[in-house]
DNA sequence: AGCAAATTGTAATTGGCAGTACATTTTGTC
DNA sequence: GACAAAATGTACTGCCAATTACAATTTGCT
């Protein structure tokens, strides 16, 4: 055992810092964990074990674990957000955009079923942590806005019906495209997986557009009323 | 302070034994507190606090937490179940029929929120408790057989297109009757509670069931399959 | 009545996990 | 280069809540 001159064995004690990577890596193991387990049944040490860092810097940035989950919804939020691409909707008839919007939502969401999750775990705390998120409510509303601007054409176009509320066809969508993901676990426990194979899921896919389709689209007596 | 003869003073120790009773009792305080706080947010103590009975009797009965969470998820959709009423949709056209269930559907799930709160938890998890379970596997394929025959019915009348998956018919289904129960805290929330009043609910389902209804009817095409 | 098994009461115990104390290292700044 | 503030490492502590130990009481049975 040769004293070493510049005994720098096994790199004894020395590191970069780096906080914004530090804390972003800390919300995506947070994330997972939460998803994964809901509020209380995710574990700190657990979450911590997945990261780059250690337990100490989740309370050094995030105070405690409920502070560290409002971070994680939000970053949840703004994840998903980010993953949605431009559909240029004003490029096709409201028909066709609308079918678009539909399919595009139901793949979205199977895409990020961690996001799902986060928003059940919040449904189960009775959405309590979100109220104050001011980031969360400006997401939705972009969707809303998307909404209304089709529905406008499409009456101005004599394809859809009059009168169409853009917050409830936003829920008819939303419900297939969540009840989607977040039921699986159960509802294939119950009746086998057929429904979410690949063909199972482009049919299903096929019946949300189709059954949205068909509630916008105008009646006979719609077209008559037509100026 | 007079020596009572009879000491019965305060009625100082004696119970009556009553185990069936008991049982039910701690069932039905341990699902209002799981479907307030799910598995690992509810606690045995607030439970018990809930119960005639005492935390020892909880032990004695269902061994363990997950052992009582369980049977009060069996209970759950056994509950939901008798508060099924007979339809009788034998009585109605196959149109007429399905819109009375998809009503009935919407509004009995609207009826029993812990049911559906018990749901979303068991998603949560994966399902992981519910496998096991004969008793809610049989307790849905009712609700198949059921969709089954009116299918069959539609079918031959040629009021219902050719193809409908009974299974995927009652996703539909569910998706919307499930989603507006589970996820109305967040949904109102972001939206408001306008589609939660009265009114709005009436009008989701009435969107729910003229949604239904256009995906199955048969176009002008399947009519010209009949043979 | 008397015995054994079932049921209930009372009071611990134990482990897990959120949160903290304190020391050390890095980094910007003068 | 020295000082302060920011960032990180290490090792706890304290408490909550699940579970259990043990005693007492009831009930069915003969």
């Amino acid at each position: 055992m040769t004293k070493a001159k510049e005994n720098k064995e096994k790199s004894k004690s020395s590191w970069k810092q780096n906080p914004e990577r530090v804390k972003q890596d800390i919300l995506r193991a947070a994330m997972s964990e939460f998803a994964k387990s809901g509020l209380s049944g995710a574990k700190i040490d657990d979450i911590a074990a997945k990261t780059e860092t250690s337990k100490r810097m989740i309370y050094y940035y995030f105070d405690d674990k409920e502070g560290l989950y409002r971070h994680a919804l939000e970053a949840a939020y703004a994840k998903v957000r980010k993953g949605e691409v431009n559909l240029d909707l004003a490029d096709y008839a409201p028909t066709e955009g609308l079918a678009r919007l539909v399919a595009f939502t139901f793949d979205h969401h199977r895409r990020n079923p961690d996001f799902i999750r986060m928003v059940m775990i919040e449904n189960i705390h009775h959405a309590a942590h979100m109220r104050s998120s001011q980031v969360i409510r400006d997401l939705n509303l972009g969707a809303i806005n998307q909404l209304r601007a089709l529905i406008a054409r499409g009456e101005a176009s004599g394809d859809f019906r009059r009168g169409i509320d853009p917050v409830a066809l936003h829920w008819q969508i939303s419900a297939m495209s969540f009840f989607n993901v977040s039921n699986q676990p159960t509802f294939s426990a119950i009746f086998g997986k057929d429904l979410y194979s690949n063909d199972g899921q482009a049919a299903l896919r096929d019946r949300a557009v189709a059954m949205i389709l068909a509630d916008v689209r105008a009646t006979s007596e719609d077209q008559d009323d037509q100026s």
